[in-house]
RNA sequence: GCCGCGUUCGUCUAGCGGUUAGGACGCCGCCCUCUCAAGGCGGAGGUCACGGGUUCAAAUCCCGUACGCGGUACCA
């Protein structure tokens, strides 16, 4: 293949959206793997709910995801002149022509056709005004609309996805390409912009299949040829309804709050739809560049599980470089420690948790000593009998030398041992002592990390309030 | 209404005429074990939406039906 150039055009009416991040995602990927221009524009032609703060906040999801673009960002508010010669030159070349009807008659030939159950299609009636009359009620001021006038021939949409679809000739009316007031439509700025970047694949969501017609008759009109296009099933929430704010996190930015890793819900889009056809699941983004081809994309809509996407998280938690993942922590809120200790607990928890959020949270216990207890670890271990053997372990552990996981276990043993319990008699009050929960990473290396004192410290705290007030919990 | 697209375990999917319909998430059990994860092993779960064809043979090809989704703008 030629070097294919393709492009993701959001329109920044409202954050990056997963369904865009994907879009934008298969893009990139198919850019890369076939070493094209993967190219940025930004689709505001619709000012009134185009907003710059969008646009920004769009860019930075995208960085963020690790999608970086070769070309642009382009503007379309910014092209209005491109806009306007390829009016004037399908006006010069009769593709289109002005329409005279006003808004309100537009609307009664809307209900017209309603009331007759059959859909509006404007009839063309236009076009037999003259190019003379045209120019000159064009000229002494009269509203216009331009039109494509659409060639009475069927038009085929040849999609790498969804297969060849073909259009009977009529099944399109001659719709709007420019306002009245000159500013040019969607489908209008989107093959003017395509044929002058030289889109050669058009990959996004099945939502614009009924679009993709209209745009054959565009390039066809413009002297071009179509794109191939690749139009992606849609992503749903885990109701089958299309994926909104109400089924929990819908934007890329609210995943990337909740401690969700960019390369897991790279991971995680790709394959929503697409699939390497081994049994592959977990891919790094170069992996996915190695294997991503249009082919193995499937035509049908899918569903966000979010259940997954947590397992997904976790093993690259597990996985990703402990430099990466301390530096990806950061922005979550960590307890106040030392630095080399608080890598040794990340370290201990990180295959413990499915987002940064939890991890950040499981991590509490390397600041604050535990101040609540869970109820159901107090009733299980939390009785007065509990507390010799802790003030025990307290002080077997203090004078035990080295202070490393596995000498401390040795002690630990011993101890119980000596007492005449299991390890677990002693291990379960203790973590409860030491973290306030009943699951935690092994006790004795945890204890190496939290150190002597305030090991010492939390034990006898602990057996000080189970002593003391039996009854309390 | 009209036009278009879709339909394989609950979910994501493999499958592109002949398979005991495979994998993953989730669920259940076992192992490991100081707990919880992770990991390992095993299990339950699919009349391949339905009905007709074509074929020696259909989840795979064709035609209908149902359901879902999208479009039907001087929105994108």
């Amino acid at each position: 293949m030629t070097a294919p150039r393709v492009r993701f055009a959001p329109s920044p009416t409202g954050s990056l959206h997963v369904g865009g991040a994907r879009t934008a995602l298969y893009n990139w990927l198919f850019a890369r793997r076939h070493g094209g221009a993967f190219i940025l524009r930004i689709e505001d032609t619709d000012v009134e709910r185009s907003r710059r703060e969008l646009t920004d906040q769009i860019l930075h999801a995208m960085r963020w995801l690790g999608l970086d673009w070769d070309e642009g960002p382009f503007f379309q508010s910014e092209r209005g002149s491109l806009y306007r010669e390829a009016a004037d030159r399908l006006l010069a070349e009769d593709k289109a022509y002005r329409a005279f009807e006003t808004p309100e008659e537009l609307d009664a030939m809307k209900s017209a056709a309603k009331a007759i159950g059959s859909a509006f299609r404007y009839d063309g009636s236009a076009r037999a005004i003259p190019r003379e009359e045209s120019d000159r009620r064009a000229a002494s001021g009269e509203k216009f609309v331009l039109r494509l006038s659409i060639p009475n021939e069927p038009l085929v949409v040849n999609d790498a996805v969804q297969g060849r679809t073909e259009f009977p000739a009529g099944a399109l009316d001659d719709f709007v390409l420019v306002r009245s007031d000159g500013r040019p439509l969607y489908h209008f700025t989107v093959c003017v912009d395509d044929v002058a970047m030289g889109i050669t694949h058009v990959i996004r969501g099945v939502d614009h299949l009924p679009n993709a017609p209209k745009h054959v008759a565009l390039f066809r009109a413009l002297g071009a040829p179509a794109p191939v296009f690749a139009h992606l099933g849609m992503i749903l929430g885990a109701d089958g309804k299309k994926l909104s704010k109400r089924h929990g996190a819908a934007g890329v930015e609210e995943f990337q709050a909740q401690g969700v890793l960019p390369d897991a819900l790279d991971n995680f889009l790709a394959l929503l739809g697409w699939s390497p056809g081994d049994d592959k699941e977990r891919m790094t983004l170069l992996e996915m560049v190695s294997l991503f081809s249009l082919e193995r994309i499937g035509p049908s809509a899918s569903r966000f599980d979010h259940e997954k996407l947590l397992w997904l998280n976790g093993q690259y938690l597990q996985e990703i470089p402990a430099a990466r993942l301390v530096e990806m922590l950061k922005p979550f809120h960590l307890p106040n420690c030392d630095a080399v200790l608080l890598d040794r607990a990340i370290m201990l928890h990180r295959s413990r948790a499915r987002t940064l959020v939890e991890l950040a949270h499981a991590l509490a216990i390397y600041g604050d000593d535990p101040r609540v207890f869970e109820p159901a670890g107090l009733k299980k271990f939390g009785g007065p009998e509990a507390a010799p053997l802790l003030r025990a372990l307290a002080e077997r552990l203090s004078v035990t030398e080295p202070f490393s996981h596995s000498t401390l276990e040795e002690s630990g043993r011993a101890l119980a041992a000596e007492k005449g319990r299991k390890l677990g008699d002693l291990a379960q009050p203790a973590r409860l002592a030491l973290t306030g929960v009943l699951a935690s990473p092994p006790l004795f290396e945890m204890i190496e990390v939290l150190g002597k004192e305030t090991t010492r410290r939390r034990l006898l705290a602990f057996a000080d309030l189970i002593a003391r007030e039996p009854e309390a919990h």
